[in-house]
RNA sequence: GGCGCGUUGGUGAAGCGGCUUAACACACCGCCCUCUCAAGGCGGCAUUCACGGGUUCGAAUCCCGUACGCGUCACCA
């Protein structure tokens, strides 16, 4: 039998993190078998939630993080529809519902929400709802039916007993029966609860490894009752501990924590995220952290799924995305960041020698724009900024070497960084200083600024003749007044 | 409240009865390198594994209890 595992979001327009990251390990664990398929299917039975748009969104997101899913609403395959809306008008659900009453594993519920309520009322915390209809015989439901009554489809659950599984990351779980609340499986309007098409879904496609979050994982006894009335198989369980904001709570839109489509705005890359959502709440057996894609397929373990709820901390993001970006040859670093680059500034420059100087610098995508714009900004600035302790240098010697620079600099046309480089590294020498005595006083010079990304080699080299002299020039004639 | 699950540093975590006086990484702090800032290199940072008992020659690792936290108990998913 082939290994099949799904992600079956709602669409709910907003990606979470937690989400994704069990999408992720649904993916990981179909891909680690050469012949695993991935589906997506999504579960949009919820007709007051549905949002505009909000499929897209998922469609979106699995695509920029190559989880590329083998059968979909998009993509098709054999054991379609992907999407429960469309399932429902099939009348899937409600059919099955029909054939598990006839196993004895559900029945027709005809009572009001009123009778509910006053029986939870009554019983306070120890409600667990007696349903009354559960001794109705199928035939006189079936008039009451047919007569025009409203009703649903409860499951029934045995009085005694208990039902266990085996959790592949929590192992083994026993709950008493007796806890186990008869839940609606089909909903007044006819349509099924997440409960009921969850389970319907997962046996009709097929699916043999189900995965998801662990708030489920009180619940699976409830649905294996359903596949055991069904006489069905139970898929392996692959429930995973929760992604936090805190301590005490998860990672949620409400608590106002970035999406998916947040991240990326603020700059980070869907390869980095990823890595850094595989590492929380799972750890690789070798002592690594940066993973692409394809080697999380190959590293991936369901055994070594943690069991407590990890807190996303945006810090180690950011770091693990900067060693992305650090990790990148220059020329595709150079033309991911160069929209970021220009958008910082007004004239033209040569962004490779600016993408080189920020490439060891940035974390994410954004800071860049930020990071760029002083390369436009030069105003007056305080001599005292050349008084630096550890350089060795104050005004006087900033001024003799500034001097002796400027020769070397209008002397050559070739603004090369390799023959600045020639040229300026054999003035401290020259003059009998030390390196810093010569390049700091120079790099403040064109600058104004007390630090910079990028030295003055660098910066004049980005600079070009004429506006290295300009500034050059201003900085000299400062230093003199 | 019932039921289920969890608890190693500020964070992610390794650890699966002796090799642990608890890896590694982020953050933090030092030092080195260095033309500033980064990056990089090196070092520091839990005498201790929620707490209390027990088992054992030996426990973060096994057992029991307590505390705390999370989840669930919807015609939401």
């Amino acid at each position: 039998m082939t290994l099949r595992t799904r992600f079956a979001p709602s669409p709910t327009g907003y990606m979470h993190i937690g989400n994704l990251r069990t999408a992720l390990y649904a993916y990981l664990v179909a891909k680690k078998d050469p012949d695993g398929v991935f589906i997506l299917r999504i579960e949009d039975t919820d007709q007051g939630r549905l949002v505009e748009g909000a499929t897209d969104i998922i469609y979106d997101t699995m695509a920029k993080c190559g989880l590329k899913h083998d059968e979909g609403p998009d993509v098709g395959g054999d054991v379609g529809p992907y999407v429960q809306s469309e399932r429902v008008k099939d009348g899937i659900y409600l059919d099955y519902a029909k054939k598990l009453i006839r196993r004895g594993g559900a029945h027709y519920c005809f009572c009001d929400e009123s009778v509910l309520q006053a029986q939870r009322e009554a019983a306070g915390d120890e409600f667990k709802y007696d349903d009354p209809c559960r001794k109705l015989s199928i035939e006189e439901c079936e008039a009451r039916i047919a007569a025009g009554a409203q009703y649903v489809i409860r499951q029934s659950i045995p009085e005694t007993g208990t039902t266990s599984f085996d959790d592949e990351v929590f192992g083994r779980i026993t709950v008493e029966n007796s806890t186990l609340d008869e839940q609606v499986l089909i909903k007044s309007d006819s349509f099924p609860t997440y409960n009921f098409a969850n389970v319907i879904d997962d046996h009709l496609m097929g699916i043999t490894d189900v995965v998801r979050g662990m708030e489920y994982l009180s619940s699976t006894p409830k649905y294996n009752l359903i596949y055991e009335a069904f006489g069905w198989d139970i898929p392996r369980y692959i429930h995973c501990p929760p992604v936090m904001k805190d301590e005490h709570s998860k990672l949620s839109k409400r608590n106002g924590d970035a999406s998916f489509q947040d991240l990326i705005a603020k700059g980070y890359l869907p390869e980095a995220i990823l890595n850094y959502i595989a590492l929380l709440g799972w750890a690789p057996s070798e002592n690594r952290e940066i993973y692409t894609l394809e080697e999380l397929v190959q590293a991936f373990d369901v055994k070594r799924i943690g069991t407590s709820g990890a807190i996303f901390d945006p810090e180690k993001l950011t770091w693990l995305n900067g060693m992305w970006l650090r990790n990148m040859p220059l020329d595709e670093y150079h033309q991911l960041v160069k929209p970021y680059i220009e958008k910082g500034l007004k004239g033209t420059f040569d962004t490779r020698k600016i993408a080189a100087i920020l490439q060891p610098r940035a974390n994410t995508l954004n800071e860049i724009t930020e990071m760029v714009s002083f390369l436009e900004n030069f105003s007056s600035y305080s001599n005292d900024l050349y008084n630096h302790k550890k350089m060795k240098t104050n005004p006087e010697i900033a001024l003799e070497s500034l001097k002796a620079a400027r020769e070397v600099l209008a002397q050559t046309d070739d603004y090369s960084e390799e023959n600045l480089h020639a040229l300026l590294m054999e003035l401290p020498q020259k003059l009998g200083r030390k390196n810093g005595q010569v390049l700091f006083p120079l790099r403040l010079a064109i600058t104004g600024l007390q630090s910079t990304p990028g030295g003055a080699i660098e910066l004049a080299s980005i600079f070009g003749k004429e506006e290295t002299l300009r500034r050059l020039d201003f900085s000299i004639a400062q230093l003199e007044q």
